[in-house]
DNA sequence: GCTAAATAGCGTATCCCATACGCATCGATC
DNA sequence: GATCGATGCGTATGGGATACGCTATTTAGC
């Protein structure tokens, strides 16, 4: 996590590229290799994203990817920058509470488009120009609705953790939750966790949902402390 | 995520094992493995547990490993679900918050004691025996103190989603946003992103303590809806 | 035009990793 | 002590990431 992972991702932020013009032109750039290798990740998953399947795709030579991206690590690190340039726009909304649950919502979404992102989300990484531009949107949407400037990162970021970690027992149409609900049908499983076993009677159906709810205890907790 | 990976966590849940008693008496075990793992996840990094490495460690030969986990991804399901078989007794309390509140600080804990687990938590995994455990005793003190069985789940889900969010960026002492902040110095940068950049200004401090502040609004959040 | 400089494309070789297979080994049972 | 059932593990295989250096393609300057 040193500087030259910003250099990475930063690059020709605050200088315009140079350019000479000299020597042969590419074919490939980073954004089309960037772009490649998302499709993959979306299409077979993170874990099927080589540099060798990466190159066969794009119908050049594995080597020639190392002209453009350092290395694996720091192409997954663009991968996932790549995914905050362009999220969906925020819907329009004139309460700071509406822009707040607008951004959580699109952050699920993200995450539930490319499941792939969550653990590099969760994983160590720098910060981007993608999510800073992003994150710097919503803050602009907040202060615009009245909200005054100090406050709103907190706010943010705490609707942006709820949401970070509320999207993971959806993703795969929270499968996993309904496999282990349907494991607790086990009697001698259920009898080792009787609060849990309990639960499941009720059924996954309280699940289902989970995501709003807490959203909305979210803001609720916000609106109690900042005022309406 | 098969049935599979199921029988691997759980095995012997219901029944007891046969041990037969016949055949070369073990001097590794599963839990001797999967121990030796954590201690090089935790030490290193979760990229350096490989097989030889933790033969290495262990002073057995790589293929033995395979005689007791069936390979190296459920070998990690297995780590993880380690960690959550022995996590930091739930501190006692009167009320549902408190308990929440204690609930959410030991997650936290838990994961900056481990950070490489954070990234095994938001991927793809079966729910297993140790998790479960966890889960279902915080769900009995929800209840001992009051909390009406069935409303418990939701509650201790948007918790735990919160802070296992709100966990990532405490992760290293938050050296990646103080990073970040200190690129945010640079006038072509902050140009680009006017909002950050006035935060920016007041200082990573704002960002320090934002998980107990988040904590707290999602608890209120929920006191307003359950009642306190 | 011609040459040199700069740059992209990429084949080869190396090293690390996970793991299938099969043999050797060891203890308990009969 | 012969057999059975389980463990320990060396070797071989197939991939993956990537360092190195050569080749090909352009343009700049003459």
């Amino acid at each position: 996590m040193g500087q030259g992972e910003y250099e990475l991702l930063w690059e020709g932020a605050a200088s315009a590229a140079p350019r000479p013009g000299r020597g042969r032109p590419s074919g490939l750039t980073r954004e089309r290799i960037v772009a490649e290798a998302v499709a993959i990740a979306d299409a077979e998953g993170l874990q099927k994203v080589s540099m060798k399947h990466l190159a066969d795709r794009l119908g050049s030579g594995v080597m020639s990817l190392y002209r453009h991206v350092p290395g694996k690590d720091e192409l997954v690190v663009l991968m996932y920058d790549s995914l905050m340039s362009a999220p969906a726009p925020l819907p329009d909304a004139d309460t700071w509470r509406d822009v707040l649950a607008g951004w959580g919502r699109c952050v699920r979404d993200l995450f539930l488009a490319h499941p792939w992102a969550l653990p590099v989300a969760t994983g160590d990484r720098p910060m981007g120009p993608g999510e800073a531009g992003w994150v710097d949107q919503v803050l602009g949407r907040l202060a615009a609705v009245g909200m005054p400037e100090g406050t709103g990162l907190l706010a943010v970021l705490t609707v942006d953790c709820f949401a970070l970690g509320a999207v993971r027992p959806e993703i795969g149409g929270g499968e996993s939750t309904g496999a282990f609900f349907r494991f607790l049908q086990d009697p001698a499983v259920a009898s080792r966790f009787p609060h849990l076993a309990a639960l499941a009677v009720a059924g996954p159906a309280t699940n289902l949902g989970h995501f709003e709810f807490g959203l909305q205890r979210v803001l609720d907790g916000l609106e109690q402390h900042y005022g309406a």
